[in-house]
DNA sequence: ATAAAATACTTAAACGCTTAAACTGTAATA
DNA sequence: TATTACAGTTTAAGCGTTTAAGTATTTTAT
């Protein structure tokens, strides 16, 4: 086991301080001769030296390291990155971060624990929440200190900075593109709809447009259960049951899919029997048939500007509270019919 | 910004040094006290200390911190984490990892740069690398003399610990099951069949099959590309101007996936026109019509199973080599006909 | 010519822990 | 009774950086 090189090494073979040798690796060269930040360098690439992040953490109190939270399922606590999303919310996230010589942890959490302790623990620069938490959660890492940037959570507190879309102004324009094509009976599959939570807010969305064309809002059209494939499915046999219906906005893809999915294999036809206009775009939203046409978002750009608004505040000191909101389009393919 | 609290506070509340402190929260408790104990867990329960990790793998030279490199796309670098192969063994990485009380840095590599810099930067106590790089990016990494695992990939090295299914025997059932259903021109798609890799001991696999029912060996049925939804695509435009094929293997359920999309469109009915089966039974192939028939491997466990693998490296300094190979099995859906 | 300012460094304390070694008081053993 | 053993705890030397403050030399201003 030979010794790792350290700075001393390295000074040692410049032949200057160590404190010399910090300041190139950290680029406040001002005070610096360019002939003694060439010699440094020389001695740098010669050893072979790689900075330590822990002992630089330790005493610069920084990490180079960004939190990101992301949702698990209740059942399992697995992080939920079989959902499309949030895979490629992440992709988004660790090219961005690593471009900028930071790291990602990313890992779910128990509500009941505070996600505190694994921030102060690793000295984490900057947090990126994903997904909505009791109130609790948010008011714990306030504690923290360092720079939070939620992402598809409506939170109220001046402290957290966001990227979101209007999620409202999309319930509306999904609702509206099936009113639009004549639907009336408009069924709504949607997550729980949570105070101020996303799901609320396409809600909104979807009784706006209702209200605009005057039709009537039904509380039997609307099925509120947990945003997987799997409760995508089971909401198929409700719809089926309720032949009123002719169309259906299901409030993410996941749900669309699953829903399509079951209707497919009781031979009801999509778009002929049924419409349906999803929300997300995700990535495997392409592999089915028919194409979902859906309310796109660019999901990896809202990871890429999450780091990028984080990494702003980290070296900026941003303290005003940040809210960034990305546009959104309907893509049309072929699973909404004209009646 | 109020100081945050160390080990020094948590001594002073408890009456004890600092090094007993440290005996605590390291549970090295062999030669202290039931009431020291006590004292010190109430000490810090009441000033809700939290460990400083900068801190203890400076002095300790361990961080729980795991790598986990995961392929990236040659195009635009972004990990491929779209793809829900991977993304599923990172849940069961960052999970079974979380409740050993360790993290993960996940990260895409650029192969020209040494992803050893970031193992001994971070002070990594272990990393587990998904997919296959060139022979120099490993022998760069033995140098960081920290455990190892490799997942899909056949590295003879003798450093290298690694989970693993048999993919040859997988290749072999899947055209196998293919033969027994009276298909005898059996088109292959596959990622790029490279020395050692994946890919290639699947193809044998379909090589071993084809000979044991003695059917030849025809190279213009293999599709050598990338392993990506749309590489699937496009095969399907080749394998329709190939009449003669009847059923093909594909290499990777993703790109059955994409096949199958193109097929459908162009009004080729699976299975009627031609039968297709996947191999890894990723979590969206449930999505897809009709059901695509795969081998089916647990790629959550894969992750689960390389974790504990490499903390028993870690813990119990393992040195001689561990293979583990997971089973494997063919799980019928609707994609095969019999003809 | 002299003071002030700028340049190009170095010194050394601090960051918050780990851990081998030393120490202390008491109990067991010769 | 002296010696050894041991349990329980402390001491103190690191671990590899950062950074405020200090120093010596040179340049500029007056």
């Amino acid at each position: 086991m030979k010794k790792r090189v350290t700075i001393k090494d390295v000074a040692k073979e410049a032949n200057v301080s160590i404190a010399t040798i910090s300041y190139v690796i950290n680029n406040k060269e001002e005070n610096l001769s360019k002939e003694t930040i060439e010699r440094v360098n020389a001695a740098i690439k010669k050893l072979n030296y790689i900075p330590n992040m822990s002992a630089r953490s330790l005493a610069s109190k920084k990490s180079n390291l960004l939190g990101v939270v992301i949702p698990q399922t209740e059942v399992n606590k697995q992080i939920m990155l079989n959902n499309p999303f949030y895979s490629e919310f992440i992709s988004g996230i660790e090219y961005t971060a690593r471009l900028e010589g930071y790291h990602i942890i990313m890992s779910g959490v128990e509500i009941d624990k505070s996600y505190l302790d694994i921030s102060v623990k690793r000295n984490l620069d900057g947090i990126i929440i994903l997904g909505m938490y009791p109130q609790e959660f948010y008011n714990e890492l306030k504690k923290s200190q360092i720079p939070i940037v939620l992402v598809d959570s409506y939170c109220n507190d001046h402290y957290f900075h966001s990227v979101q879309i209007n999620d409202r102004y999309g319930g509306y324009i999904a609702t509206k593109y099936l009113l639009e094509k004549g639907h009336r009976n408009i069924g709504l599959v949607t997550g729980k709809i949570k105070k101020e939570g996303v799901s609320e807010k396409r809600y909104l969305g979807y009784k706006d447009a209702l209200a605009e064309f005057k039709v009537p809002f039904n509380p039997n059209y609307v099925f509120e259960g947990i945003v997987d494939y799997e409760y995508g499915l089971s909401v198929a046999e409700k719809i089926m049951k309720n032949k009123d219906i002719t169309a259906v906005f299901a409030t993410a893809d996941i749900l669309a899919i699953g829903l399509m999915k079951r209707l497919k294999s009781a031979k009801v036809r999509i778009p002929d029997d049924i419409s349906v206009i999803g929300f997300d775009d995700i990535y495997i939203t392409k592999f089915i048939d028919p194409g979902l046409t859906t309310v796109k978002q660019n999901i990896y750009k809202k990871g890429e500007t999450a780091v990028k608004l984080i990494l702003n505040c980290i070296n900026k000191k941003l303290t005003s509270k940040h809210e960034i909101i990305l546009p959104i389009e309907i893509v049309e393919r072929e699973s909404v019919k004209e009646i």
